[in-house]
DNA sequence: CTGATATCAGTACAACTGACATGA
DNA sequence: CTCATGTCAGTTTTACTGATATCA
């Protein structure tokens, strides 16, 4: 990446490179990130789909719809419905009724769903840490609060230029 | 995700959190980074696919190699032949052979590859800047160099628990 | 009735694995 | 001969769009 901006500063000097080189950091390093989590995942039978809503259910404590699942997992709806379908035909997830909206449902965890996830959930924690370990405290600090910054303008204020997201 | 911190220090306070919200906020904000950009390219009709192969060959200012166009890609060899024939089917890159490797092959930018991509890159460039604007220079010069030292620390020493990516 | 929720079927896209031809 | 390069065919995975049934 460090080539490849010197490469963009001589092919277009008045271009701004560095909000572009950030930007292309932020995304190389999260499919290298993904790449190498996934595998870490394979060997524990899940996929990064299905290991990812059972995260969202296991940390939120609470049944959920598919509504605000979709949400959190920025997918569509129906995706969200397959996602949950594998879930439960694995026997890890329930889907039942809401009873306060009879259109809606609300999935939860099953009984044997969290001895499942829990070493996974280590596994993966400590895969993370082992990245991340080549940068001082400090510099997890300041970069995760940046990071923060950034997200927050991305979740409250849509950004122009955005249009209509391709997701519903 | 400061939501989603907090509710895994509720319910796993002996985990490693920090790291964990670390590589969620970076693979977070890459997502949304990606879907956004996205809108931009389809706006301009090109895939994000062939805009990386493209950007690629521009910035790198000659002719190279599926093989080397794949290891920068991070896809694999007859993924990218496929991207490939895309952009040559589109008049936008030209595949020739090797002289010095009768087995080699060589693609280039077409002539008008050029005027197409130049606009497409500003937009780009552009989007992404205004995304960061929200960050003062100082810490996106900051962010920019802790994730350097991340992803130096991925290019070079492979991370264990890596195992073997699922690219080839 | 209008709008929201959830699901399903069908579709499209993107990428990979493995096999094969060619040449160093 | 063995290894590397590039391509193709076929498969798989994944998510989306649009239509539908249900209910607030």
């Amino acid at each position: 990446m460090d080539r490849a901006q010197e490469q963009w500063r001589d092919v277009h000097p008045e271009m701004v490179t560095d909000t572009a080189a950030l930007a292309g950091r932020i995304q190389r390093l999260a499919q290298h990130l993904q790449l190498s989590t996934d595998t870490v995942l394979l060997r524990h039978g899940i996929s990064r789909a299905e290991f990812e809503l059972l995260s969202l259910l296991h940390r939120s404590r609470r049944p959920m719809s598919p509504s605000e699942l979709a949400a959190d997992l920025m997918t569509s709806g129906a995706g969200t419905t397959k996602r949950i379908r594998k879930l439960v035909a694995a026997g890890l997830a329930l889907r039942e009724a809401n009873p306060l909206d009879g259109r809606g449902a609300l999935v939860r965890m099953s009984e044997r769903a969290p001895e499942f996830l829990l070493p996974i959930l280590n596994a993966v924690a400590a895969h993370e840490a082992q990245v991340m370990s080549s940068l001082p405290e400090q510099d997890r600090e300041l970069l995760t609060g940046s990071l923060r910054a950034l997200l927050i303008a991305f979740e409250t204020g849509p950004v122009a230029g955005q249009g209509t997201t391709p997701l519903s």
